[in-house]
DNA sequence: TAGGGACGCGTTTTT
DNA sequence: CGCGTCCCTA
């Protein structure tokens, strides 16, 4: 067994380990060993406190990180202690605990989980509804954000909250309990209300909780300054005996604000011990004083300070194009120079961004570029861009999963509408508008209705092919559910696949064949996914079934076309400001420092200044070696092009530590 | 019920 | 400008 060498950390690290008992805030300054320390820490309450592992709970915030803490601590303690500690995410743990208890709420362990589109989807139903309009709604928008805002505190905003109480609340109050009462109905969960529900039911049932107290011994939480009100409340319940809650985060990498996250979580951590780490073992000390004078600014904050023994470095560089697209092309050429020069490969550099739509000119130039390897000259510079639209939110795949999930869970009413009459069967909108006024007012699940209907148990005057469409609905789910049932996964989805001729649907659905092709391929990759999962849980000695298929996409969805996007992958690779935390790259370059972009003029209103400075914080301290800032005159805007100032936020880092240079002088 | 065209909107994103 | 959504028409 491998003994834990505290001789690997300095000092400070290593009061962070060893320090086992009580309330312990870890500040952790980017690039400053924390996942070592977390995952050491681990080790050490296994081997040398002699903790039992399943007592152990690391809650992280993406499953990305979870998955990298797993296997660095898989060197450091055997297998079989380390598959009994429970460590992922926030969602992944209250998943866990609502399988076995959510039944004491009114819903069913085959819950289905909605993502952010499908619950928006549903409120613009409800707002439909409400509103009792039939064409044009007002803007989402506000209804959405009061939601979300409601969900992340845990509790509906007092009447008296904010200064002028307006129709609007009053509205948004109406659609947010119109929106649980249907989640509820549908045994649906969505993201939010998976977190509050297990708050809710921790708090409702005593002896629930003290189960999971006494259980669970010592708490560990990742990113702490990106927790939010509920998630906050889930830990303090949870370490109220214990008392043995260890947080480990950076205040002045709380880039989550606009979605629910309280840096003051971070800065009120009561009556705890804390360790500062500031060594840091990323960057050359240049970058980290261009960090560390930036961040000062920043009024509340625990004061720290970055350095590093890797010695000066090289100074910033900083260069103004006169547009956007002179920008992009400099930022390429620099890049294919640099390359070259020092010997490097392409994923040695990343460019990273403010908001996405500033990949556009960049992704040009690298298309324009040119570069020699080999003697033979090459067209266009190999890169990856970070973000877009994710796999299992393509329409097809979604289609599919949809059907998937009504075969789980038959009461789940927003799927159901999503595929009713896909592929076509002539279920128009005349008979949903029937149908669905039939199970609103009787409160019966529309699969019900579908159900009574086809053993004419119910007459609802519909048109004769209406009604064999939906006898021959029924009898495909029927007989697709005992297929999943008796034949491997894999296999029942591929007939139903057939069954239901879905090329035919996409073929009706899209025109251009490449588009058939791609949507044909992110079905296959769909079935692959089952098939891997089936094989992963037969492994394992487990009997794979589809709800747990469903909530492992829902809840992780690395998988599908993600796989590729490894930063292994030897291009350049391209993103924002919020996805590059937590990486690094040898030499990056941080596009469109102006006023405007960063700070954003729109979070200015909302998150604030000191948000919009650590979030240009982040992306410096991604730099290892080289760093790189630039700017453009002019830019376009919604299709105008404007005047661009230098971001204020460049007249915060000393000049000595720059070195300003011609935009064309390569 | 499909498909064209008008219209509106435009920051960041994980689960 | 470029996209998604929604309405109206054939």
């Amino acid at each position: 067994m491998a003994v834990i060498n505290l001789d690997l950390l300095n000092q400070n690290q290593r009061v962070a380990v060893a320090r086992t008992e009580g309330r312990l805030l870890i500040l952790a300054g980017a690039g400053s060993g924390k996942t070592k320390v977390l995952t050491m820490r681990m080790a050490y309450l296994i081997q040398e406190k002699k903790v039992p592992s399943e007592s152990i709970v690391g809650l992280t915030f993406t499953n990305k990180a979870a998955k990298e803490m797993r296997s660095r601590l898989r060197e450091l303690v055997p297998e079989k202690e380390c598959k009994k500690i429970f460590l992922g995410t926030f969602h992944s743990f209250c998943l866990k605990i609502l399988r076995q208890e959510i039944h004491r709420l009114g819903y069913t362990e085959s819950f289905t989980i909605y993502n952010e589109n499908d619950v928006e989807r549903l409120v613009r139903h409800i707002t439909r509804d409400i509103l009792n309009r039939e064409g044009d709604l007002p803007s989402l928008q506000p209804t959405l954000s009061f939601i979300s805002k409601a969900r992340s505190k845990g509790k509906i905003p007092d009447k008296a909250e904010g200064e002028n109480p307006s129709w609007h609340d009053g509205f948004a109050r109406d659609v947010y309990e119109r929106l649980n009462q249907s989640l509820r109905a549908y045994n649906a969960l969505d993201f939010d209300s998976m977190l509050s529900l297990t708050v809710e039911l921790l708090e409702k049932y005593p002896e629930v909780l003290r189960a999971y107290q006494s259980k669970i011994q010592y708490i560990m939480i990742d990113e702490y300054q990106d927790t939010s009100p509920v998630q906050y409340r889930l830990a303090e319940l949870l370490s109220q005996n214990s008392k043995n809650l260890c947080v480990v985060g950076d205040d002045d990498q709380s880039i989550y604000g606009w979605r629910g996250a309280e840096v003051h979580n971070i800065l009120g951590f009561n009556d705890s011990f804390v360790v500062k780490l500031e060594q840091n073992y990323r960057s050359t000390n240049k970058i980290l004083q261009a960090a560390n004078s930036l961040i000062h600014h920043n009024q509340t904050r625990y004061k720290k300070m970055l350095w590093s023994s890797k010695g000066d470095g090289e100074e910033i560089t900083v260069f103004h194009a006169p547009t956007e697209t002179d920008e992009a092309e400099s930022v390429v050429y620099r890049i294919i120079k640099m390359k070259e020069a020092l010997n490097l490969k392409w994923n040695d550099f990343a460019i990273l961004y403010r908001s996405n739509s500033l990949s556009r000119s960049l992704e040009a130039a690298l298309l324009k570029g040119g570069y020699r390897k080999d003697g033979i000259w090459h067209r266009g510079i190999p890169y990856c861009i970070h973000g877009g639209v994710e796999f299992f939110e393509r329409k097809e795949v979604k289609d599919l999963l949809a059907y998937l999930k009504i075969l789980v869970n038959p009461r789940d009413d927003a799927s159901l509408l999503r595929i009713i009459n896909l592929p076509r069967r002539g279920l128009g909108e005349a008979t949903l508008d029937l149908l669905t006024s039939y199970n609103r007012q009787n409160k019966v699940p529309l699969f019900t209705v579908l159900e009574k209907i086809s053993r004419n148990e119910l007459n609802l005057e519909l048109p004769d092919l209406a009604k064999t469409s939906i006898c021959k609905f029924i009898d495909l789910m029927d007989k697709t559910k005992r297929a999943f049932q008796e034949r491997p996964l894999k296999d029942a989805f591929k007939s139903f696949i057939e069954e239901i001729n879905f090329v035919k649907a996409i073929a009706e659905e899209v025109k251009s064949e490449k588009m058939r092709r791609f949507k044909w391929e992110n079905v296959e990759g769909l079935v692959s996914e089952l098939a891997d999962y089936e094989e992963t849980e037969i492994k394992e000695g487990k009997k794979a079934g589809l709800v747990n298929f469903l909530s492992d996409m829902a809840l992780d969805d690395t998988m599908g076309s993600k796989k590729d996007k490894d930063l292994s992958l030897d291009a350049v690779h391209l993103m924002t400001f919020h996805s590059s935390k937590g990486l690094e790259f040898p030499y990056v370059f941080l596009i469109g420092i102006e006023d405007h972009i960063i700070p954003h003029e729109k979070s200015l209103l909302e998150t604030g200044i000191e948000e919009e400075r650590r979030l240009l914080y982040v992306a410096i301290t991604r730099a290892m070696k080289g760093l790189t800032l630039s700017m453009a005159k002019e830019r376009k805007r919604m299709g105008v092009t404007e005047l661009s100032k230098p971001s204020r936020f460049l007249y915060e880092i000393p000049k000595e530590l720059m070195r300003l240079v011609r935009y064309d002088n390569l």
